[in-house]
RNA sequence: GGGCGAUUAGCUCAGUGGGAGAGCGCUUCCUUCACACGGAAGAAGUCACAGGUUCAAAUCCUGUAUCGCCCA
């Protein structure tokens, strides 16, 4: 066995072992196996991307997952890949090819996306070298891309299915515009953001006044779109305007006549009651001129500039066209009032600027009929959400679900499979390319825009498994179990898949559970963000604290209600961890020796009773705590396992009879090589690599060997080892011990002083510590040590109080009462204070009479034992005195 | 406007009906043969506020305040 190093060295560990699990093929997995299998597929982080805080924390959680899985012998598979992000990748190669001043116009269309599959070559695997740092078990021999040519056979017969099933239609809608990306965005696509603003009061007179009435006043917050409004609306039932509805108003600087409509959609409370209505540029407007029939007129062009149908505006943008008619408006005495006003502006996800509600001929998914089972499958349990109040945002929005605009206007990415004939006019959906009209045989040309990225991610969980071809990993591996995310993907993509999941797969779901994981924000609580510079670089905290030490920190951070400020500490003592890991196995390693013969481990003493059982406890938290997802609880189960059982006490309690030689040093070998192996293995989810690197050395059974830990057998039958009577007991020598130790500390014993202590303890406790007293000699530097229940206390002794009795320590010479008396009137008034507090309860009626009679029992012997202290620590005061 | 979540030690957070916890930080002591990325001991909290339910509330209910997020 190699000499371990004093301390653990992430960097010289991680990649050797990374190493050696991919040259053991342990993240593969085959179609075969008798357990049912286990599959994860990954959230696709986007081609573009590199890894930041969110892709650690959620594919630390997913590595966990998949590693306990692994190791209870599950056929595992962790699909890994990444997707096309449509705008996100067009945008890089457009920047690309503008340094040498072209524009995506000048190379092409063929050109262009063929620079595009050049920069997938080159950059697209950033992010997948970065899971392989992390340490994540993915299958990286399956690699997918949503552009995969398989894939787009997918995703083609999804859209020629839904179009075929009249689910996918074509229309003229008012769609979220980014004038930037020269785009359609889905509606969750758009931010919104308060911003401070005016509402802008403008005067529209009547082309005939109707009652001595030759005006009226309208609210806006977009003067600008004044150009293409076709009415003006007010309530029906607002008698103020009442005698207007049917009237004729000029549209102050054009001279458009448009009518005054009535129609309920008006807010008669906002503003003046009057709005103008703009069908092209704003959804509800479009409803509006919809159920009046009112003309649409686009003054928008797609950069945002304002179009021919806006007159003298033409050409100018947006915010200066607004400006202008503001301008021209207050000229002419037609702008009666500005107020501060603070609205919602809807922005682009991928590049913030102000979308633009614009009329525009897109593609549409009808939802509806998707989300009614995607909605049941949840009902129902068959798909879970934890934590679970996700469910309601999901029904939430299921529920009140708006049809999906798919169309992009992007070069990158599938184009939309329909053709369409200019001869005869006819349009078809095809799965294969069509160069003649089936219909007249007439020339065709393709549709040009391209599908929205997560039209082709919703597939991900069926497509990456060959559908729709009937492999056998999509008969083995579907439907997959865990599906871990953010939640601000929740719509984007989870429950897309579930609806094309079920659609596709004979109503089968995707996943069973979803993991919404905290947002992982900075410590300030800010989102973290790249172009903001408040992010902090996963890689850069491997760097410092090694792979298992961040994942191990994150982990510590997840609960199920609250997003995650990150607290770095929390990965220094993760790192720490690691290295207290490391040197507690060193020990075990150095004690372990050529005279050391696997074996059996042994409850020989109360020590190694009490650490067996505390280990089985440790299992059977880990279990429940990863079976329910709960990563925080887990980890801190774990890591108080570790480093205050088995490092504080029990590797104490082993050094004596390691020291004495013979079978008591050849069972308590056997019982820390035990331990270790166990802890170790219930530890791997979440630090792969130092226990990886430890478990490796150690000297376990044939049976308990196996190639890696990964593939190592995860613990199970430890119930066996639980031994309550053992763990009251080093309940009782952790208190004695701690009672001592603090005498030194008070008095600043020197370490190497050993002391004469007597103890007054009952004789039940008193047994138990007698037994144990070679332990206590041992940990807390004892000489002499007299125990009886009625031992008197030493002249000059200093007293605590401990396992039911009083343990007194002789300090000739150097007690000082004045110091004592303090300390034991402190500890006086809180003992006093809590046996008031239940006393108080034990004479409480109500208590006697509704409380379960454990607590009661409970309570009673509080009560006695609060008793006991007080009476003590009241004789302890009086004798105080000199 | 609707909804969700949070408010516990200086900081970051666990704890969901019966004696207030952890990590980091802080104080004191210790370079003792696994570990100074360490050991030992310790100080530190009217559990946001106000009502209510209950024998019993950090924990359940209602309201208020503050902060964050989502939807419209």
């Amino acid at each position: 066995m190699s000499e371990m190093a004093k301390a653990y060295d992430p960097k010289a560990v991680e990649g050797p072992i990374f190493d050696a699990w991919t040259a053991g093929r342990y993240f593969e997995q085959k179609v075969v196996g008798d357990a049912p299998p286990f599959t994860i597929v990954i959230p696709p982080p986007n081609v573009t991307g590199s890894l930041h805080m969110g892709h650690a924390l959620n594919n630390t959680i997913q590595d966990v997952v998949i590693r306990r899985q692994r190791m209870t012998g599950r056929p595992t598979r962790w699909v890994v890949g990444t997707d096309h992000a449509g705008i996100a990748t067009q945008n890089k190669v457009e920047q690309k090819i503008a340094a040498e001043g072209l524009s995506r116009y000048d190379v092409g269309r063929e050109r262009f996306i063929e620079l595009c599959w050049e920069w997938r070559q080159q950059h697209g695997s950033t992010i997948i070298g970065q899971l392989k740092a992390m340490g994540c078990s993915c299958d990286y021999s399956d690699e997918h891309f949503t552009m995969d040519p398989v894939y787009q056979t997918a995703v083609r017969k999804v859209f020629v299915d839904w179009y075929n099933a009249g689910l996918i239609y074509r229309g003229k809608r008012i769609i979220n515009w980014c004038p930037r990306c020269a785009t359609a965005l889905s509606d969750i696509e758009v931010e919104h953001e308060e911003l401070d603003s005016h509402l802008w009061h403008i005067r529209y007179p009547l082309k005939e006044a109707v009652a001595g009435v030759d005006h009226v006043i309208v609210a806006t917050t977009r003067p600008e779109t004044m150009l293409g409004d076709t009415c003006v609306a007010v309530h029906p039932d607002d008698e103020r305007y009442s005698a207007l509805v049917g009237a004729t108003v000029v549209l102050p600087l054009l001279g458009r006549e448009i009518p005054i409509v009535a129609d309920s959609y008006v807010d008669p409370s906002f503003g003046t009651g009057a709005v103008k209505v703009t069908p092209a540029h704003d959804p509800n407007d479009f409803e509006i001129g919809e159920r009046h029939d009112c003309a649409k007129i686009n003054v928008m062009n797609a950069d945002a500039t304002i179009s021919a149908e806006g007159g003298v505006y033409a050409g100018l943008d947006r915010y200066e066209a607004r400006k202008k008619v503001i301008a021209d408006l207050e000229a002419q005495g037609l702008l009666v009032g500005t107020d501060d006003h603070v609205h919602s502006v809807g922005h682009c996800y991928r590049c913030h600027t102000v979308i633009e509600p614009w009329l525009s001929d897109q593609w549409f998914v009808d939802m509806k009929p998707l989300a009614e089972p995607a909605i049941e499958a949840v009902r129902d349990g068959r798909v879970e959400f934890h934590p679970r109040r996700w469910e309601n945002v999901y029904y939430h929005w299921m529920e009140n679900i708006r049809d999906w605009c798919v169309s992009r206007q992007l070069w990158w990415g599938h184009q939309i499979p329909v053709f369409y004939c200019d001869a005869c006019g006819e349009a078809h959906a095809s799965e294969t390319d069509l160069t003649v009209c089936p219909a007249c045989g007439g020339a065709v040309r393709q549709d040009p825009d391209v599908l929205d990225t997560w039209f082709s991610s919703q597939l991900w969980p069926f497509a990456t498994l060959g559908w729709p071809e009937k492999t056998p990993e999509l008969d083995f591996f579907y439907p997959t179990n865990v599906l871990s995310t953010a939640r601000d993907i929740l719509f984007l993509w989870v429950a897309r898949m579930v609806m094309s999941g079920m659609y596709f797969n004979d109503g089968e779901v995707p996943f069973t559970d979803v993991i919404i994981h905290p947002t992982v924000f900075n410590a300030e609580g800010r989102r973290m963000s790249k172009s903001l510079g408040t992010g902090v670089d996963p890689l850069d905290l491997m760097e410092h604290y090694g792979a298992d030490g961040m994942r191990f920190g994150l982990m510590l951070q997840v609960t199920g209600n609250q997003d995650i400020k990150f607290a770095e500490e929390k990965l220094l003592s993760s790192r720490n961890f690691a290295n207290k890991i490391w040197n507690a196995s060193r020990f075990v390693m150095m004690h372990v020796a050529e005279d050391y013969v696997p074996g059996e481990p042994k409850a020989e003493t109360v020590a190694d009773a009490w650490i067996l059982s505390r280990l089985a406890d440790l299992a059977a938290h880990v279990d429940e705590g990863l079976d329910g997802f709960e990563f925080g609880e887990t980890a801190r189960a774990l890591y108080d396992f570790f480093w205050n059982e088995f490092c504080d006490w029990y590797i104490e309690l082993a050094k004596p009879r390691l020291a004495q030689g013979g079978e008591p040093r050849l069972t308590v070998q056997r019982n820390l090589v035990f331990v270790l192996d166990k802890a170790l293995r219930l530890l791997h989810p979440m630090m792969p690599f130092v226990t990886e690197e430890i478990w490796g050395n150690l000297p376990l059974s044939e049976d308990d060997r196996a190639e890696s830990l990964m593939i190592a057998a995860w613990p199970t039958g430890l119930e066996r080892w639980r031994d309550e009577d053992a763990e009251r007991s080093i309940v009782l020598v952790q208190e004695f011990v701690t009672a001592v130790r603090a005498i030194r500390a008070r008095y600043t014993v020197p370490p190497r002083t050993t002391l004469d202590v007597v103890a007054r303890i009952p004789a039940a406790e008193g047994m138990v510590l007698e037994n144990q007293a070679e332990y206590l000699r041992a940990l807390a530097g004892i000489a002499g040590l007299a125990m009886s229940p009625d031992a008197e206390k030493p002249r000059h002794a200093a007293t605590a109080v401990a396992a039911g009795g009083e343990v007194f320590v002789s300090l000739e010479g150097i007690v000082d009462f004045a110091l004592e008396r303090q300390r034991v009137a402190k500890e006086l008034e809180k003992a006093q204070g809590d046996l008031k507090k239940v006393n108080g309860k034990l004479g409480n009626e109500g208590f006697l009479a509704k409380a379960a009679a454990e607590i009661i029992d409970k309570e009673r012997a509080k009560a006695a034992e609060l008793l006991d202290t007080v009476e003590t620590l009241t004789v302890q005061l009086s004798e105080l005195t000199d």
